[in-house]
DNA sequence: TTAAATATTACCTAAAAGGTTATGTTTAAA
DNA sequence: TTTAAACATAACCTTTTAGGTAATATTTAA
């Protein structure tokens, strides 16, 4: 499939999965299938991306018959960045920007700056917006 | 090669050149061979980069033996979304920005409006950033 | 004891990134 | 007029990743 976009499916899911558990009753959780039918992703991947989200303490979850996940963190303080990190968001706006990338252009190549300032202000407001903002709930009729 | 930059190699390979070319004198162009010799391009490479901006009239060419490529746009006028997007910039920020991309999540997503701002902001940003105010020269001692 | 849930890892496949190969065509100069 | 060195153009190749599936274990309410 084509990966051109800034965030993963993989990150988009995490983010649709973390704002509807942010929407349920206090106390309430919701099995993997039916929290993965409900937002139309694959209950397999949704099961691996609940894991990764668990190991970074920001689900919790209820093992064994009728068991089931909830948001662990507090929807007020989790940000869309530490989701997104969570699920390797690793993004850089150039390969130059990451670690141990040596450019062979010292000699005055005047882009680098301009990528490390659109990612920075991108990042810091990944880290501002917080999940409380963006809960997802169901409509019933 | 891991692919996980906002802009590609070959997006960041259009930009060095161009930038090289705005500083070349007037009237003077260079080989392509040389042009990514100095750049650290493959040289063949470099020439179906090149073609793609030539057919966008961005850069010009002159045929034949001691021919070579010069830049033809002004390079006030030329912004960094024009060499980008010669070389396919198409990135969205997430799938659900995409044309004719249908998002089952219709009933309260807020995260769409979070990305469509931000793409914009950054677009913008690229349309006004001039390759004149990048110029890349190499200095000799 | 068993059904239905989570836990965890290994594997699979299509597509894209990043490049190379191949084969032209053009033109300055010997 | 021949040739070397440049650009022109498309087809092809290889590695990596996205995105997902399969398989198997473990847990626990009923």
């Amino acid at each position: 499939m084509r990966r051109n976009s800034f965030i993963s499916r993989e990150q988009d899911y995490a983010l649709r999965m973390i704002a509807y558990l942010a929407g349920l009753p206090k106390n309430e959780y919701i099995s993997v299938k039916e929290l993965s039918k409900r937002l139309f992703i694959s209950p397999k991947f949704a099961a691996r991306i609940i894991h990764k989200l668990k190991k970074e303490n920001i689900t919790g979850s209820i093992q064994g018959k009728y068991g089931g996940v909830f948001l662990k963190a507090s929807a007020k303080k989790l940000s869309m960045y530490d989701v997104l990190n969570t699920i390797g968001f690793k993004v850089k706006f150039n390969d130059c920007l990451k670690e141990n990338f040596v450019c062979e252009l010292m000699f005055g190549c005047k882009f680098h700056s301009f990528w490390v300032n659109e990612e920075k202000l991108l990042i810091d407001k990944l880290k501002n917006q917080k999940i409380s903002e963006y809960i997802l709930k169901e409509q019933y009729p």
